[in-house]
DNA sequence: CAGTGAGCGAGCTTCCGCTTGACTT
């Protein structure tokens, strides 16, 4: 054997997709993945000089050493090296760094960029056939970008930290989230709930029985203030005839949506399978770095932080030929396009399963049930999305019953085209048989039923509705959706109360703070400026640190202002309890710290006395312990509640206790939720079958 | 699906955006 053939190296960001990559290239490279950003600003200072045109200072990524380590082995053995990471901005500033480094130790290694925006055979060998150079432009946008953010968090937490509270934090995107929640909160609580009430006529022709609403009193919108109103109406009503007044059917064709993209996939997840958005990520990431089926392990869906909802030639082809096997009547002339969307950067396809063979039957023994109910929609999603429309046909009667009338209308899908796809995904549309009749015809009134309504408000924001609300304006990254959501938890700037995102008053007073003192900046227009300037920087029409003066000397004179003469409101969080220190007799202080909220006592500093606070007594008989929160080693993971006389007593449950009293056996109620009964109070005791329903929140859809 | 268990305030935090494992400080 003579001397082993130089390689070329191949640098893409995710290692899966190495793996993919080098199989499709085979014989005479090698594919490594860089793993994200490996350069990048120390989190320990600001790094940047503003005097010197607000130049960066790069260090390698704490952690990141290893790896760039090994590429740059890789690089030294290589006759050549093409940078494969993303094509967008961020991509491009991780070719850059890396294209820096390799050159540092040699300055004769070709090193070029290549860029695809899928992971097919054909799409790659075109990449490889055709390297450019790393745009310099982009890398500038990026650096604009990443100072801009640096500058933005960098002043305005230490601000918080002096004014507020130590460890907090403001930016870009997390002021604008937090913003969003808190002002919709005051939606919610300003809202004023007007009662109406609704009126529905039993009705019968023939054997058959429905039901209809009524929608128009002496030709006008009913309105129904109270009950009174509705029973004179019911009155009115009384022993009158029902008769057939019209009768009409119309057609609506729907369309299939597009395939998913992260956004929209983790508002699917939420809202039809309860998953956070960090849960979704979490599952999906398993998904595509591949499950074991029998012996092979495959990739079951494609990348899955992408803001488009382009597909691949090939999976068109694949898709087409399954539904043409599956459902001939379902499949469309001519394969269904869609394009990226505005403003997305269409690094990567759409979110799709890698085999349209691999449907969700077909893996269900190798999936857990959560992967199975991700991978079920992302399919579902997916085919449909190459299927021809769906015909809805819906037939609306209007009964005339004195001076009402009354409306009953029914769907159903003449042509089920795409939905024969879908279900997990496929609506829950609930209507009533109607019986065939035609215009004149008289009905039996069996009854009618009244019912009492009140105006909902605003809802508050959920996982699915920030996420769709932050996208929409073009805030945050496919990348950073979850962990946006996670921040703003972590710093106890809102909880999650069943699905729902709620401020807290820490939360309130730093959004407060933030749109008063910095309006422009905590703005949803903010980001859409910055896009603009960046895409300018990108075509080279602006120099990116002339863009980044424009925004820095406004905030920096800002944050200066409110330096001097905004007071402190440190101490305003801690609330005043019952509790008694029981080392000094003073009263103590529910304060935030950094594992959450705990007594303090309010003798502090001369009494350093602490505790957790008590939520419950011990159930244990003979135990005089409290119920307490007790978190997992290192902070992360589901909070729980254990006693205080822990190990002597290992009591724990992970319903969270309320203040309230079993009445019917003495021992604590705990929160709970499940599908059948909602939210709802129950007790500890196993023995005691105390269930509490009233007065608990209505679980939303 | 199992098992989970500090101390916290007077210290050194923080941004956004890429990407996955996880060891000594």
């Amino acid at each position: 054997m003579g001397k082993q053939k130089k390689q070329t190296l191949l640098i893409v960001e995710s290692p899966a997709k190495a793996r993919t990559i080098e199989r499709y290239l085979g014989d005479g490279y090698t594919v490594a993945a860089s793993m994200g950003h490996l350069i990048d600003l120390p989190k320990s200072r600001l790094a940047i000089d503003i005097e010197k045109g607000y130049e960066p200072e790069y260090i390698t990524v704490r952690g990141k050493a290893k790896i760039l380590k090994e590429l740059q082995k890789q690089a030294n053995k290589a006759e050549e090296v093409l940078l494969a990471s993303d094509n967008d901005r961020e991509g491009e500033a991780i070719a850059f760094q890396l294209k820096k480094v390799f050159e540092k130790k040699n300055d004769t290694l070709p090193i070029k960029r290549i860029s695809f925006n899928e992971i097919t055979p054909q799409a790659i060998r075109e990449a490889v056939d055709h390297p450019t150079e790393v745009d310099i432009n982009k890398v500038n946008a990026q650096k604009a970008r990443r100072v801009l953010d640096r500058l933005v968090g960098y002043n305005l937490s230490p601000l918080l930290w002096k004014k507020v509270k130590n460890g907090l934090s403001a930016g870009r995107v997390q002021s604008v989230a937090l913003r969003l929640i808190c002002e919709r909160e005051k939606e919610v609580e300003s809202f004023i709930p007007e009662e109406y009430w609704t009126l529905e006529a039993l009705l019968a022709k023939d054997r058959h029985e429905f039901s209809a609403q009524m929608v128009l009193w002496e030709g006008e919108k009913p309105a129904l203030k109270n009950e009174e109103a509705a029973a004179a109406c019911l009155k009115e009503l009384e022993g009158k005839t029902c008769t057939l007044e019209d009768l009409r059917m119309t057609r609506r064709q729907v369309n299939p949506k597009p395939p998913y993209t992260t956004s929209k996939l983790q508002q699917d997840a939420a809202n039809r399978l309860a998953f956070t958005s960090r849960k979704t990520m979490q599952i999906a990431q398993q998904l595509y770095e591949g499950i074991a089926l029998g012996s092979s392990r495959v990739g079951l869906i494609t990348y899955m932080r992408t803001d488009s909802t382009r597909v691949s030639k090939g999976a068109l082809e694949d898709a087409r030929s399954f539904i043409g096997k599956t459902w001939p009547d379902s499949l469309p002339e001519k394969a269904n396009l869609y394009s990226a969307g505005k403003g997305a950067q269409d690094a990567h396809e759409a979110i799709r399963p890698t085999y349209v063979t691999n449907t969700p039957d077909s893996v269900k023994e190798y999936l857990n049930r959560d992967q199975l109910k991700l991978y079920s929609i992302i399919w579902e999603r997916f085919v449909a999305s190459q299927m021809v429309q769906a015909v809805a046909a819906t037939e609306t009667l209007d009964l005339k019953i004195g001076k009402g009338i009354f409306r009953v209308s029914a769907t159903r899908y003449e042509v089920k085209g795409f939905r024969k796809a879908l279900k997990l995904l496929k609506s829950k549309e609930q209507t009533q048989k109607i019986p065939s009749m035609k215009t004149g015809d008289s009905l039996k009134v069996l009854g009618f039923t009244p019912e009492q309504h009140f105006t909902s408000g605003p809802s508050r924001y959920t996982d699915a509705s920030i996420v769709k609300t932050l996208e929409e304006k073009g805030i945050g990254r496919p990348s950073t959706y979850a962990p946006i959501i996670s921040v703003l938890l972590d710093r106890y700037y809102v909880v999650r109360k069943t699905r729902q995102l709620v401020p807290t008053t820490l939360g309130r007073i730093i959004s407060d703070i933030l749109v008063q003192s910095f309006p422009d900046i905590v703005n949803v227009d903010f980001t859409v400026k910055m896009e603009q300037k960046l895409d300018a920087v990108e075509d080279n029409r602006v120099e990116w640190h002339h863009m980044v003066d424009e925004f820095y000397r406004p905030l920096k004179d800002q944050v200066d202002h409110v330096e001097a003469t905004l007071e402190s409101v440190k101490g305003i969080l801690d609330e005043p309890t019952d509790f008694v220190c029981e080392e000094c007799g003073r009263p103590m202080v529910k304060r935030l710290g950094r594992y959450g909220f705990f007594l303090a006592c309010s003798g502090f500093p001369e009494c350093r006395n602490t505790k957790p606070i008590p939520l419950a007594d011990c159930p244990r008989p003979g135990c005089d312990g409290k119920i307490v929160a007790r978190k997992k080693q290192g902070g992360r993971g589901k909070e729980f509640y254990g006693c205080t006389n822990y190990p002597a007593c290992d009591f724990i449950t992970h319903y969270k206790p309320t203040s309230m009293k079993c009445p019917k056996c003495g021992y604590f109620l705990v929160e709970k939720t499940d599908k059948k009964r909602g939210n709802h109070k129950e007790c500890i005791n196993p023995d005691c079958d105390f269930l509490h329903t009233a007065g608990a929140e209505e679980d939303e859809d």
